[in-house]
DNA sequence: CTGTAATAGTTGTATTTGTAACTAACAAGC
DNA sequence: GCTTGTTAGTTACAAATACAACTATTACAG
């Protein structure tokens, strides 16, 4: 019928690979937080970075406005997260952790770290640290040629 | 803060670079063939496996039996395939693409291919394959440890 | 100042998706 | 034959997402 091989398509495979690696983690922001994905990234991004605005997050995390938005707010309404309207620039919110959310943090971080080790057990640190550097080439990248 | 680098977490990287990696072919066959990724992906795998059921589509690409169902209604109205009751077993049907669907699938297929070779082309050869394959090995896995 | 444009963030609405419940057809035990 | 269970596929409804329009505030040109 046809040589092509989908499995071997880079957004297939890629997209393959991204779900069945999420799947664990996701069961455990979702069941033990019932958090979302653009929450625990909301979550984590201040955790790592201490506080940020909903702009900084967006940048970093490649997250349209009205997602971090949503996820500032549910954040906000688990007690997870202050704002703090800035002082010069009204328009501003400088958002950071509670201790509550510092502590889902610490926990989910953990559980992130055992299970990143976990995932990639079976490679070796070589082709561990290869495998992460080529990801990060290829989520790095902007649309080059437009395809005909 | 924390020395938790959430862009080297595997799950996070995987996601932006599919994510990345997908968005100009979406684009593609969005704007052409107004289609949705699941669309596609049935598309694609008839193209590829001739006739096909949508139960084997499914457990090929991983995909809920309701994820099918849509696509495929939506596929037929375009009449971009048929069905085709089984006789032997008659919940069974058999789906396989018009004339119009497969022209579709070669327009696709054709651009997959240059995009894959585009996406790639900063690349190794043997960096590719390895890369090709550890993205695999990741999809396959099924849910190991338990988190804790 | 004042009008125009830009930016931070929110909200509304139409699509999409996920999950569960459903229908129809087959299979197997008794 | 009947009851019980299983499988193929669809449908209904709740939840999540995308995109555009919105408010509030600041910036800046004249």
């Amino acid at each position: 019928m046809s040589d092509f091989d989908l499995e071997q398509f880079l957004p297939y495979l890629l997209n393959q690979a991204a779900e069945a690696a999420s799947l664990e983690f996701q069961q455990v922001y979702k069941d033990r937080y019932g958090m979302l994905r653009n929450e625990w990234r909301v979550l984590f991004h201040l955790g790592m970075f201490g506080e940020m605005t909903a702009s900084d997050i967006g940048a970093r995390a490649g997250l349209h406005k009205t997602k971090i938005s949503r996820a500032v707010a549910k954040l906000e309404a688990r007690r997870f997260l202050v704002r703090d309207r800035d002082g010069q620039d009204r328009r501003v919110e400088h958002l950071r952790l509670t201790a509550a959310g510092t502590a889902a943090y610490r926990d989910l971080q953990g559980v992130a770290r055992r299970y990143d080790a976990e995932l990639l057990s079976d490679f070796q640190p070589t082709d561990v640290a290869r495998l992460k550097q080529q990801l990060g080439a290829l989520a790095q990248r902007r649309g080059h040629t437009p395809l005909r």
